[in-house]
DNA sequence: TAAATCTCAGGCCTTGTCGG
DNA sequence: CCGACAAGGCCTGAGATTTA
């Protein structure tokens, strides 16, 4: 199933047949005229490792890169043995395609240059557009053709021109702390960011005073209940969970960044190899979940280094891979999100992380769980105890228990449920909770929330769940088209993710609610939809022309748990 | 021109602040 | 005290941009 021991492996080994020359030809001086500016780069050791004293590699990272590929027609790495254990790249401009976006942009600069400008070390990058003029390299180059000079060179690549009344000012990257102290008049917004505390708040406004005494028959529910609990097409079959060993991950990192350093060394151009997975026509609908169509050479996709398109994403690649060897090796773990935040400097953007977490995931072939990227922010409730490896047991009896992250340390789970709940809104778990379900249901059964579009992380736990138990599964969803695909991304996966729906997806979920026909059913207040939902909705599934939220079938105070559910569950209506 | 890549926007949730 | 708003955090997908 992995490639860690199997014939798949040399699909996602590295191949390193491209030479410097293949990739990024010598410049032809006939044909092109190169200008004098240069940009130079932080080269950033992509990691430490001590594994038989072999010294790494110093792979270059472009953070800051303002121009276009196609405007850099050489690159070329000087090493100048510098204290931080850095070194620069320095890349040539190519005028003659892109003169004219240099021009405007030089342009631009010289008409800002034109007023009085103050540079402070204290300030920080506050708009991205902003600091899309150019680096900080290139802007000491042009100051200096008007004659003016850089007051402080302790700045790093990061700059940004900042309007205002009297004229511009400069601001280089540093952290957003420093900035508030410079910025605060401007930008109030942004002291909220640092700002802590925490104070739980449910909002059960919605909540009318109203109730409703209709209720089911408590006997014919726990025959109807133990019917659903017998029914095998319900449960997870004969499925386990697979149990990586994370030496072999840490060894499969190894192995990687080796050749790579092994490809430098021969002053060839290393080439990774990762399998695209973010099209729909990529993925095949198989065994009753979304999987990765069957592997295929036009299915692949390469990233070089120093390949025109691709080498930001090369150098990102082989910088996380040390991260994560780190990562193992000291048994951390880290969400995407505080490895956006350390390595802030490196990256533009959230995606960016999230892109290579994919990619390296991918191209090691396990779950991002297993390379210690976590996620967490599902709850769940009910007659669960999870024992750890560590000898302390977690019991889920009360209310609202965070799904532990490090899931791979469970060895037993102890559970009397005869089923899964999962429920799309935190709001209506809490208010599920707050009518009592679990004395109303007449049979114990553990609930779920993904908060919303759920992370791997609860996934990963429903799934463990259902098939260490086997346990029926039963997702209850908004009637609108996203309830509808956060429905359907826990049973089939997930395009993004579909090389890894053997483990998340759980296709023996059943939809129990609420269905768009049930709009008119029971009264829920509806909202015509919108032309942009239309257009998605042809795309995923057909139904009237009509969305409701699960907030309009909170009628009254019990209505879920007392008439809903129960209702449902006698029926046997879901799909 | 088609394909690959990147950016941005949207959905779900949370918490915290501010003004009525 | 409550609602509006804006940030963080997770996910997905459309469209713009760039390359081959």
């Amino acid at each position: 199933m992995l490639p860690l021991d199997s014939e798949q492996t040399e699909i996602f080994e590295p191949s390193f047949e491209k030479t410097l020359d293949d990739i990024a030809p010598p410049l032809d001086k006939n044909q092109k005229t190169t200008i004098s500016t240069q940009t130079s780069f932080e080269i950033f050791t992509p990691m430490s490792m001590t594994q038989n004293s072999v010294a790494y590699p110093q792979l270059p990272y472009f953070p800051s890169q303002r121009f276009t590929n196609s405007q850099v027609t050489e690159t070329s790495i000087v090493n100048e043995n510098r204290e931080d254990n850095s070194v620069v790249v320095s890349q040539t401009l190519n005028s003659q395609t892109d003169n004219t976006d240099i021009s405007n942009q030089r342009a631009n600069l010289l008409e800002i240059l034109s007023h009085d400008i103050t540079v402070t070390t204290d300030g920080f990058k506050i708009f991205n557009n902003l600091a899309k003029v150019g680096t900080v390299k290139w802007l000491e180059t042009a100051l200096s053709t008007v004659g003016k000079s850089v007051i402080n060179k302790t700045w790093k690549n990061e700059v940004a021109i900042m309007e205002h009344q009297n004229g511009y000012d400069l601001y280089v990257d540093k952290t957003v702390k420093t900035a508030l102290e410079c910025f605060t008049k401007e930008d109030t917004k942004i002291c909220k960011i640092i700002k802590n505390g925490v104070v739980p708040k449910i909002d059960l406004s919605y909540i009318s005073k109203q109730d409703n005494k209709k209720k089911c028959s408590v006997r014919q529910l726990k025959q109807s209940i133990d019917t659903i609990c017998a029914n095998e097409d319900l449960l997870s079959g004969c499925e386990t969970i697979q149990v990586i060993d994370k030496k072999k991950i840490q060894s499969k990192i190894y192995d990687i960044l080796s050749k790579i350093y092994e490809v430098f060394e021969n002053n060839k151009m290393p080439c990774l190899v990762v399998r695209r997975s973010y099209k729909a026509s990529l993925c095949v609908y198989e065994n009753e979940r979304l999987q990765c169509a069957s592997s295929d050479a036009g299915k692949l996709r390469k990233i070089h280094f120093p390949g025109k398109l691709c080498c930001r994403r090369f150098c990102r690649l082989v910088y996380m891979l040390g991260k994560v060897y780190n990562l193992l090796e000291n048994n951390q773990k880290l969400t995407k999100r505080e490895i956006y935040y350390q390595i802030k400097h490196l990256v533009t953007n959230q995606e960016q992380v999230n892109r290579v977490v994919g990619d390296i995931s991918q191209l090691v072939g396990v779950g991002p769980w297993d390379l210690n990227i976590i996620s967490h922010s599902g709850l769940v409730y009910g007659n669960l105890r999870l024992f750890w490896a560590s000898g302390e047991m977690t019991n889920c009896n009360t209310p609202a228990t965070l799904i532990p992250y490090d899931l791979d340390e469970i060895i037993e789970i102890h559970s009397t449920a005869n089923f899964i709940l999962v429920v799309e809104k935190e709001s209506i778990f809490h208010k599920l909770l707050e009518e009592d379900l679990p004395n109303k249901l007449a049979r114990p059964f553990i609930m779920i929330t993904g908060k919303g579009v759920p992370d791997i992380n609860t996934r990963l736990f429903l799934k463990k769940l259902s098939t260490m138990l086997k346990l029926p599964v039963f997702v209850l969803v908004d009637p609108d088209l996203y309830g509808i695909r956060i429905m359907l991304n826990y049973r089939f996966g997930t395009i993004t993710n579909c090389h890894l729906s053997e483990q998340l997806a759980v296709p023996n979920a059943r939809w129990l609610g609420v269905f768009p026909s049930e709009i008119a059913k029971f009264g829920i207040q509806f909202q015509n939809i919108t032309q942009r939902e239309v257009k998605a909705i042809n795309e995923t599934l057909k139904y009237p022309g009509k969305k409701g939220s699960i907030e309009g079938l909170v009628k009254n105070n019990t209505f879920l748990s007392e008439a809903y559910l129960p209702v449902k569950l006698f029926n046997q209506d879901f799909i």
